[in-house]
RNA sequence: GGGCGUGUAGCUCAGCGGGAGAGCACUGCCUUCACACGGCAGGGGUCACUGGUUCAAUCCCAGUCACGCCCACCA
C-alpha cells in the first residue's frame, strides 16, 4: 500500500542505492544491442553540482534511460576533470592559510598534497550526481589523471610533436601574474575599466623642445618602450621618421617609424611603441627591427631593465611614479578620462599580461580543417543548428593554441632537454634517454631535465571520447562505443571543449567524436549573469532536491529545455511540479483503492468500451509524442505531453468518467475498465520513468508489487501495434463539451454546486442520443444533473440555453434565471458568432483565396462557417424564445 | 567594430504561415468517498514597433527600438 503523502525524501535515496546495486546503468560492452553512447562531460574534480550541471546531467540521463529501455546498450561514460587551475588553488589557498606556500613544500609533496585532497574532497559531485538520479556507468569511471588517460594525453604530445602539430616558440602570451602561468585566449575575458588615458611627449633628440605627443592607457609600460610609430601618410609628422626621441626617464634613444598601424585619428596619431609587453606592438617591433625590452617579472614587478628607481614596484605603484616623474618634467599634456577593455585572468582575477616567454604551441589551424569539413558534411550535427555558425566563425580565425602551463598540478609535458638545450619528446623518461643517447652518440646516460611545465587542462579533456574507452590500448570498447551518439553540453563550452574534441578525436580516431552536439541553455542567475564559483551566485540545486524531491528537480529541467540561451529557474514552478508528482501519487493510490492492477494477459487492443477505446488511443498519442520529443532533443514537448495526459486527461477525466462504471452493475464492463486503467496509468508511469524516474519506480512497485524486475529495467512501452479509435475519440470529446458547458451555464447562473438540475438538448441528431444514452450515468454524475435527456416538447420558461453542436442545451433554471441578463448574454454570444462569421464570409468571398489558397483549407474554411452558423442560429432561436412579442 | 539571440496574458515561458497557449499568480464557487500540493468555472494579450512578401503573417523578409550574450589588438 502506499503512503497517503507523497513525500519523495522517503524512498529516492533509497531507490538509488538500489538501483545502482542491480548494475543496470552498466553497458554491457559485447553483446547484440546496438551501442547508444553519451560522453558526460566531466565536472571539476574541485565542482559542487550547480543548476548548469543538473540541466546537463538530466537531459543526459533522460537519454541514457530512453536507450536503455529501449533495449540499446548504453554507454553513459561518467568521470571528472583534474581542472589544473582550479584545483591548484584550492590546495594553494589551503597552502596559505597555514602559512606556507608551493615553492616551501616544493613539487612533489605538494602534488601529493592535491592527491590527497581529490581522495578526500573530489568525490562530492558524483555523490551529487547521484542525488539528482543520474545513472551514468559508474563502474567505469574516469578521472582525467588515471594512468591510462594520462597515457593518452603523452601519447597524443608525442605524437603531434613528432608530426610537427606541436612546436616550442618563444612569443608574447597571456601572462597571469597572479597565478603566474601562460594561459590560453580563451581563458582571457575582457573587461570594461574606468581608466586614464595619458598624453605623454617625447622629446626629439636632437631639438629637445619639440615633442611627440603619445596617448598611452598603460604610461609604466613607458621603460620599456624602443620606438614611436607614425601613420607613413600622415603629413604632422612626416618629417619626423627617421628621427629619433629620448625618453624621458630612461634616457634611451628610440626611432620614429613609419607604420600603418598607426592610425592618425587615435589620440595624437603617434603612438608608443612596447614590442614585450603589447600584441600589436610585438608585431610592429619585429616588422620596424625594433629591440623588445623586457621590464616586467613574472609577477608583474619591473624589472632590472627599468631605471633603478623603479625595480621591484608594482606595475600600478609604477604607473603613479612614472606619470609623476612626467609630471615633474612638464611632460604630461593632459590626462583624460577614458572608459577601455582590459584582459583578465578568468581563474587569476588580475589584469593578464602580455609577456615574452618559451611556450608549447598546438597548430589548431591545421587540426581544425578536418574538424570544419565534418560539420560541413553533416557529420557532425549541432542542435539547434545555429550553433554551428559560432562553431565555424571561431575555428576559421583559429590562433595557436598555447597548450603549456606553469603549474604544477596536471600533466606534466614529456620533453627532456639535453646539457645543450636539445628537446627529446618521447612517452617516457627513459625512451627519452634513450633518444638523446643517440642523439649524442653515447652509451653514457646524458644528464636530462624534464620540461617542468604542465598541459593545459583542456588537452586532456579534448581527448575524453576515446581516452575513456581504453586509447591507446587495443581494447573492444573503442571501435564499440566511438563515434559517440550524442554529446549535450552548454555553449559556453562550445570552443574550449566541443571543438578540441573534434580536432583530436578527427585527427587520432580518424572519425568525429560524436554524431550530434545537443546545446542547451546556459542556467544563469535571476539577473542574467553566467553562474560561477568566483561571483558566488551559485544556487544549489541540492536544496530545491531536499524540498521538492529530484523528480521535480528533473521536471522542471526537462521542461524548460527548450527555451532559449537564458534560463531563470523560478522555485514556484519546480514546486507545481512536485505538486504534480503528488498528482500521479494520488491517482496512483486511488487505482489501488480500487482494484486496478495489471492483468498480466490484458491486450489493450481488444477493449470494447468506447471510454476504454478512448483512452488507450491517448495513451498511443502521448507515447508518440514522448518518442518524438526525445528523438528530435525536444525535451519539452515529451514532458508536456506527459503532463497533460496525466492531469488533464487522465486524472481529470478518465478516472472521472469511469466511476460510474466501477461501481456500476456490469461486471464485465467494470473489470474492463479496471485493466485498461491500470493499464493506462502503468503505460504513463513507464513513460515518465526516464524524466521521473524515482517517484516512478515506487508507484510501479506498488502497482506491479510481483514483479521481479523494476521499471528501471524494463523494455520501454512499444505501442506501434495500437491505434486510435477516432469514433471514441469524437465521441468522448463530445461528452467532455457536454459536461464542461452545462459546468459553466450552472457556474454562470449560479446554480448552488451542489444542486441536481434537469438538462434537456433540443433538437438533437440520432448519434447524439445514442451518445448520451450511452453515457447518461458519467454525465448526470459530473454534470451533477436529476436527468439529462432530449426536449420533448416546448422549451420551458425561463430555461438557460447554450449551442452543443446541432443542439441546443436548454437548462430549465425557472426562479433562478434572470431573463434580462440571459438576453443579454445571448445577444452577446450571438454578436462574438456574427463577427467570426463575417470575417470568414469575407475569406470565402476573396477571389484570390479560393484559387490560390489549397483546397482543403478553403473546406475547412467553409466547414467552419457552417458550423458557427448553425450555432448562430441555435442562439437566435434561443433568444426568440425568450423574448417577447413586441 | 563584427556576430548571435531574445522581445507572446501580472510573472516564468511554449508555439511559429490559415481558429492566440501552458504553469504560477488572480477572481468566484466547492471541503463530493485519490488528491485543498485538490476540483469546477472565470477574468486577463492591437503576439515590441514600422514596412514588405503572401489569397492569408504572432509565425517568413527588411528596418527601427529595447534587452542579453559571444567574438575582436584599437593607443
Amino acid at each position: 500500500m502506499l503512503d497517503k503523502t507523497y513525500d519523495p525524501k522517503a524512498f529516492e535515496s533509497e531507490l538509488y542505492a538500489e538501483w545502482e546495486a542491480s548494475g543496470v546503468f552498466g553497458a554491457s560492452v559485447d553483446g547484440n544491442a546496438q551501442p547508444f553512447t553519451a560522453m558526460m562531460p566531466p565536472p571539476n574534480v574541485t565542482g559542487s553540482l550547480h543548476m548548469g550541471h543538473a540541466l546537463n546531467m538530466t537531459l543526459q540521463d533522460v537519454l541514457a534511460r530512453w536507450h536503455r529501455r529501449r533495449g540499446h546498450d548504453a554507454l553513459w561514460q561518467p568521470g571528472t576533470d583534474h581542472a589544473g587551475i582550479a584545483t591548484q588553488m584550492v590546495v594553494e589557498r589551503q597552502l596559505a592559510r597555514e602559512g606556507t606556500d608551493r615553492w616551501s613544500v616544493g613539487r612533489e609533496a605538494f602534488i601529493d598534497r592535491v592527491w590527497a585532497w581529490k581522495a578526500e574532497s573530489g568525490g562530492r559531485i558524483t555523490g551529487q550526481l547521484r542525488r539528482l538520479g543520474a545513472t551514468p556507468d559508474w563502474s567505469r569511471e574516469r578521472f582525467t589523471m588515471d594512468e591510462g588517460l594520462s597515457r593518452a594525453v603523452v601519447k597524443v604530445f608525442v605524437d603531434l610533436y613528432k608530426q610537427g602539430l606541436i612546436y616550442r616558440d618563444k612569443r608574447l602570451v597571456n601572462w597571469d601574474p597572479a597565478l603566474q602561468t601562460a594561459i590560453s585566449d580563451l581563458e582571457v575575458e575582457q573587461k570594461e575599466v574606468k581608466g586614464k588615458l595619458w598624453h605623454l611627449r617625447y622629446p626629439l633628440t636632437d631639438d629637445p623642445d619639440r615633442f611627440v605627443t603619445v596617448a598611452t592607457t598603460r604610461p609604466e609600460t613607458m621603460l620599456g618602450d624602443t620606438g614611436v610609430a607614425v601613420h607613413p601618410d600622415d603629413d604632422r609628422y612626416r618629417d619626423l621618421i627617421g628621427k629619433t626621441v629620448r625618453l624621458p626617464i630612461v634616457g634611451r634613444e628610440i626611432p620614429i617609424v613609419a607604420d600603418a598601424y598607426a592610425d592618425p585619428e587615435q589620440g595624437s596619431g603617434a603612438v608608443k611603441i612596447t614590442p614585450a609587453h603589447d600584441f600589436n606592438d610585438f608585431e610592429v617591433g619585429k616588422r620596424q627591427g625594433l629591440a623588445t625590452i623586457n621590464i616586467l617579472t613574472p609577477q608583474a614587478r619591473i624589472n632590472d631593465n627599468a631605471p633603478e628607481p623603479y625595480r621591484g614596484l608594482d606595475r600600478y605603484e609604477a604607473r603613479n611614479k612614472v606619470v609623476e616623474a612626467f609630471d615633474a618634467l612638464g611632460m604630461v599634456e593632459r590626462i583624460d578620462d577614458h572608459v577601455h577593455m582590459v584582459p583578465y585572468g578568468d581563474r587569476g582575477g588580475v589584469p593578464i599580461e602580455p609577456f615574452l616567454t618559451d611556450q608549447w604551441y598546438c597548430d589548431a589551424e591545421t587540426l581544425a580543417k578536418p574538424a570544419i569539413e565534418a560539420v560541413e558534411s553533416g557529420k557532425t550535427r549541432f542542435a539547434p543548428k545555429s550553433w554551428e555558425n559560432t562553431y565555424f566563425e571561431w575555428m576559421r580565425t583559429i590562433q595557436p593554441w598555447c597548450i603549456s602551463r606553469q603549474l604544477w598540478w596536471g600533466h606534466q609535458i614529456p620533453a627532456w632537454y639535453g646539457p645543450d638545450g636539445t628537446v627529446f619528446v618521447e612517452c617516457s623518461a627513459q625512451e627519452a634517454q634513450a633518444a638523446a643517447k643517440a642523439h649524442y652518440g653515447t652509451d653514457a646516460e646524458v644528464a636530462l631535465v624534464h620540461d617542468p611545465d604542465v598541459l593545459d587542462t583542456w588537452f586532456s579533456s579534448a581527448l575524453w571520447p576515446f581516452s575513456t574507452l581504453g586509447w591507446p590500448d587495443e581494447v573492444p570498447e573503442v571501435g564499440r562505443y566511438y563515434p559517440g551518439d550524442v554529446l549535450v553540453t552548454a555553449f559556453d563550452i562550445i570552443f574550449f571543449w566541443v571543438a578540441r574534441m573534434m580536432m583530436m578525436g578527427l585527427h587520432f580516431m580518424g572519425e568525429v567524436p560524436f554524431r550530434t552536439v545537443y546545446i542547451h541553455a546556459l542556467v544563469r542567475d535571476e539577473n542574467g549573469q553566467k553562474m560561477s564559483k568566483s561571483k558566488g551566485n551559485v544556487i544549489d540545486p541540492l536544496e530545491l532536491i531536499e524540498t521538492y524531491g529530484a523528480d521535480a528537480l528533473r521536471f522542471t529541467l526537462v521542461s524548460m529545455a527548450a527555451q532559449g540561451r537564458d534560463i531563470k529557474l523560478s522555485t514556484q514552478r519546480v514546486e507545481g511540479y512536485r505538486n504534480f508528482a503528488t498528482k500521479l501519487w494520488n491517482a496512483t493510490r486511488y487505482c489501488e483503492m480500487n482494484d486496478c492492477v495489471p492483468r498480466p494477459d490484458f491486450d489493450p487492443s481488444t477493449v470494447r468500451h468506447r471510454i476504454n477505446r478512448w483512452i488507450v488511443g491517448e495513451v498511443v498519442e502521448t507515447a508518440a509524442k514522448v518518442d518524438a520529443g526525445l528523438e528530435h532533443y525536444r525535451f519539452n514537448e515529451a514532458a508536456a505531453a506527459l503532463y497533460q495526459f496525466a492531469w488533464n486527461t487522465f486524472c481529470d477525466w478518465y478516472l472521472e468518467f469511469t466511476k460510474p462504471i466501477l461501481s456500476g452493475g456490469d461486471t464485465t464492463v467494470a473489470e474492463e475498465t479496471r485493466a485498461t486503467t491500470a493499464w493506462a496509468l502503468s503505460q504513463l508511469i513507464s513513460l515518465l520513468n526516464p524524466l521521473m524516474p524515482f517517484v516512478t519506480e515506487a508507484l510501479w512497485e506498488s502497482l506491479a508489487p510481483g514483479e521481479a524486475d523494476r521499471l528501471i529495467g524494463r523494455r520501454w512501452p512499444d505501442l506501434a501495434g495500437l491505434t486510435v479509435d477516432p469514433d471514441a475519440r469524437d465521441e468522448m470529446g463530445w461528452v467532455v463539451r457536454l459536461i464542461t458547458e452545462i459546468r459553466a451555464m450552472r457556474s454562470e447562473m449560479n446554480v448552488p454546486a451542489g444542486a441536481s438540475i434537469a438538462a434537456f438538448l433540443k433538437d438533437p441528431a440520432l448519434s447524439t442520443v445514442e451518445r448520451l444514452d450511452r453515457h447518461r450515468p458519467l454525465i448526470m454524475r459530473l454534470a451533477r444533473l436529476e436527468t439529462v435527456a432530449p426536449l420533448v416538447g416546448e422549451v420551458p420558461v425561463g430555461s438557460a440555453q447554450d449551442v452543443l453542436d446541432e443542439a441546443t442545451l436548454v437548462l430549465p433554471l425557472a426562479g433562478v434565471i434572470d431573463l434580462d441578463r440571459e438576453r443579454a448574454r445571448l445577444s452577446r454570444e450571438i454578436g462574438k458568432w456574427d463577427a467570426e462569421i463575417g470575417k470568414l464570409d469575407k475569406k470565402l468571398a476573396n477571389r484570390q483565396f479560393l484559387a490560390k489558397a489549397p483546397a482543403d483549407v478553403v473546406e475547412a474554411q467553409r466547414e467552419r462557417r457552417a458550423q458557427f452558423e448553425t450555432s448562430r442560429d441555435r442562439l437566435k432561436e434561443a433568444l426568440a424564445r425568450i423574448t417577447p412579442a413586441a
